[in-house]
This record gives C-alpha cells, structure tokens and sequence, in this order.
DNA sequence: GCCGATGATTATTG
DNA sequence: CAATAATCATCGGC
C-alpha cells in the first residue's frame, strides 16, 4: 500500500537520485500528470539499460576474447583444472560410493515378486497366477473373486510405472540441463569431466531416493490390497453340500476316534475338492463343536450313523466283519453312498434315544454320559464294522473331562450291568 | 438386521 | 508338530 507513495518520491527525483550513470535531465522531461511522467522515466531507463547492457556486453565479451587469447591462458587454465582435479578427488575420497541399499532391493524383490514390476500382464502376476494355480479344481470362483484383486493390482502397476516414467524423464532433463549448463562453463573456469560425472551422479541419487520412496509407498498399497482380498478368513466360503455329508460320514462313522490319517484326509480332500489343511481345520472344529455340545448333534449323529450302518448292511450283506479290534479308523465307509429312504426309520429311534441322554449335559454325571455315548455306538455298532471296535474304545471316549484323546486304555468300562448299552439291539430291524 | 452356523486363525499345550 | 480351545469374520436363514 505504501507504494505509491515512494513512487511519487522517486519521481521528485530523490530515488534516483543515487545512480550516477542516470542523468539527471532525463527524468524532468516532461511535467504533465504523474502517469505520464513516470511513463517516460521508464521508458527512458530502459533504453539506456539496454545501451549500457550492449556495451558492456561487447564490452565484457572483448574483455573474454583477449583473456583466452592472452598467450598465458592456456597454462594458467591448466594449473586451475590440476587444482581443481585434486580437490574434487579429496571430495570424493571422503564421500565415496554408497553400498547397494538393502531396502531398496528387499523392496524391488517384493514389487516383482507382486508383479507389479515384472514383465506385463501376460506372463506377470506371478501372485494371481500362483493362487490361479493353486486353486486346481474348484477354481470357478475362486478366480472370481481374484479379479477384483488383480483389477486394483493392475492399477496400481499402472500408476507405478507411469510415477516411475514420469521420474525418469524428469531426470534425464534435468540431467541433460546441468551438464549443458557446466559444459558451457567449462568455456569460462575449469570444470573437469569427472566434475560433471560426480554432479549427474549426485543428481541420480538425488532422484533415486525419490524413485525408493514411489517404491515403498507402491509396496504398501500393495500389501494393503492383499490383506484387503487374500485374507481368506474375510471371503469364507461354505462347503458344498456333498462336501459336508462326505465329512459327516466320515466324521460319525469314526467317532470313536475321528482322527483321520493323513492319508484319509488326502482321500476326503479329493472327495469334496477341498485342501488337506481345510479337511484338518474341519475335523478339529467338528471335533470342539462335538465334544462341547453332544446333544445338540444327536440328531445328526444318529442320521449319519444310520446312513452308514445302512450302507454296511447294504455292502457285506453277510456281515462276517467277526472281530479285528486293530484299528476303528480304517472302516468300511469308503465308498459309502446312501440310501434316502431310511431316515424316517432312524428319527425315530434318535427319539427314543433323546430322552435318556436329554439332561445328562455339562458333565454332571459321568455315567449318563457314557450311556449317552453308549447310545450313539451302539446304533453304529449294530450295523457296521464298528461293533466290535466301539465297544473298545468308545465308552471312555469322551470321558468326564471329554477327549478322544486320552482313550489309550480301552480297559474294563464296557457294560457294567446297565440297560441302554444293550438296548440298541433291535434298533436292526 | 439379528443370530446361529461355520470356516479360518491364533495362542497354548504336550 | 498336531490337537485343542478360544476367537474372529463371514455366511445364510429367518
């Protein structure tokens, strides 16, 4: 705001005052208004700007030519370039090249390794390629529910490679830039190549860093992305139907010791199209779930105890299964596939059992619990491979402190004189 | 939208 | 290292 207020000053003559090369005549020349007046002056100071600018710039470059051609030059330039050379050296002795950034490289490991910085699309993703591959089978939607995850990758490599671009070229300008700047003048004090070598080596580190954090920050949108979509725990997905009976019978037809080898649980991977570790994951919850709330999988219990039973009857209709009671787990129920039409026979004897066992939870008393469980194997053994088994292992099985566990000593609790553990006999009919 | 079922993960244990 | 127990997070029926 106090601008012009000085401006009028300068006009009376008091700002300029001080240069002596601006005569003073000049500025007076015409009084008019103020506008005019300074109009004038500035165009006045301009002109003689440019003369003197003119003159001292033909002036200076006379000055420039006689320098280099004064016959000294030469040998003079040579002993500042020497000098030069040295302390440019002691510099770079003290600063010398920086190791190989680990950081760096964990991080482009980890971009290529994404696929974000390999080669494109086609062959890239090594990522979603992997998790292509490891889906196998049932890989409809899986891949699916991928290419949400591999749109958002994709974009993210695109905005990378476009930042990455982007730097390059910065760099290389600005590159080109400071060496024509020093190349030119080299013409008028000693600059030494390896001078410029150390200023574009300066500058590349300069951006180099800058590339590091385009890196880091790419990295993490990354790994943002995956905990977002690869977490499976986030995108669960129920077993088929199948899958589950598959495991069901498996699961009830061993229930004496539901611990499927690992052979087993490769075969029921293959049968439901699911991994070993989910078929691990299933029988460890099912077997937590059971143990926790026995009635509340009576019904199912006996359903599928029915089903296999029936299937054992229906496969060795001459059940000459006497007695192995080697191993309860190796069972008959492979290739076992139902009958529909029995279940209305087995709900009802799942009734009748309920009652017996309807208040005997929580480990209250140790006795109904085993009857309860004594109600469960006999329908299984009735039918099935398992009668002799069950009775060696089962009745301790889930003991007062529940567990399959502990069931190594199938010793004397077989059938202490009671009623339910024998009156499943005509349930075979 | 609530709530039980369910697959997965995590911490602990032997 | 596998099993268990607790917990998380989603699914799916109502």
């Amino acid at each position: 705001m106090d601008e012009q207020p000085r401006l009028m000053h300068s006009h009376a003559g008091v700002g300029m005052a001080g240069h002596p090369g601006l005569p003073q005549h000049m500025q007076e020349g015409t009084g008019g208004a103020d506008g005019d007046g300074r109009k004038q002056d500035i165009g006045d100071i301009l002109q003689q700007i440019m003369t003197i600018t003119d003159q001292s710039l033909d002036e200076a470059q006379a000055r420039k030519h006689a320098l280099n051609c004064h016959r000294m030059k030469p040998a003079l330039f040579n002993v500042l370039c020497e000098i030069k050379e040295k302390t440019v050296l002691s510099i770079r002795g003290a600063q010398e090249e920086e190791p190989p950034d680990a950081q760096l490289m964990r991080l482009d490991n980890m971009l290529l390794a994404e696929g974000v910085s390999g080669p494109e699309k086609g062959g890239g993703s090594a990522a979603a390629a992997a998790a292509a591959a490891a889906s196998g089978g049932a890989g409809a939607d899986n891949s699916a529910e991928h290419s949400d995850y591999r749109a958002k990758l994709a974009q993210i490599r695109q905005i990378y490679h476009t930042e990455l671009e982007k730097y390059e070229q910065a760099c290389n300008e600005f590159t080109t830039h400071v060496m024509n700047l020093l190349r030119e003048q080299s013409r008028t004090r000693p600059i030494s190549p390896k001078e410029i070598e150390r200023m574009v080596a300066i500058i590349h580190r300069k951006f180099s860093s800058i590339q590091m954090q385009l890196k880091q920050s790419t990295c993490e949108a990354v790994m943002i992305l995956r905990s977002r979509f690869l977490d499976a725990r986030r995108k669960r997905r129920n077993f088929n139907k199948q899958a589950t009976e598959i495991l069901n019978e498996y699961f009830y037809s061993h229930l004496s010791n539901p611990y499927p080898s690992e052979e087993a649980k490769e075969e029921l991977a293959k049968k439901c199209s699911i991994t070993v570790s989910q078929v691990s994951n299933w029988f460890g919850n099912k077997r937590i779930r059971y143990k926790k709330n026995i009635g509340k999988f009576q019904e199912e219990a006996n359903m599928y105890a029915a089903r296999t039973a029936v299937n054992a009857t229906n496969v060795s209709s001459h059940g000459s299964q006497a007695n192995s009671p080697s191993t309860p787990n190796s069972a008959g129920s492979a290739g076992s596939f139902n009958m529909s039409n029995s279940g209305d026979l087995f709900l009802g004897v799942q009734s009748m059992n309920g009652d017996s066992y309807q208040g005997s939870q929580v480990g209250a008393n140790v006795q109904s619990q085993v009857d309860t469980l004594r109600h469960v194997i006999s329908q299984t053994g009735g039918y099935s491979d398992a009668l002799t088994a069950s009775q060696m292992y089962s009745p301790q099985a889930i003991s007062t402190n529940g567990g399959w566990q502990d069931a190594t000593t199938p010793s004397s609790v077989t059938s202490p004189t009671e009623g339910p553990g024998s009156v499943h006999s005509d349930t075979s009919n």
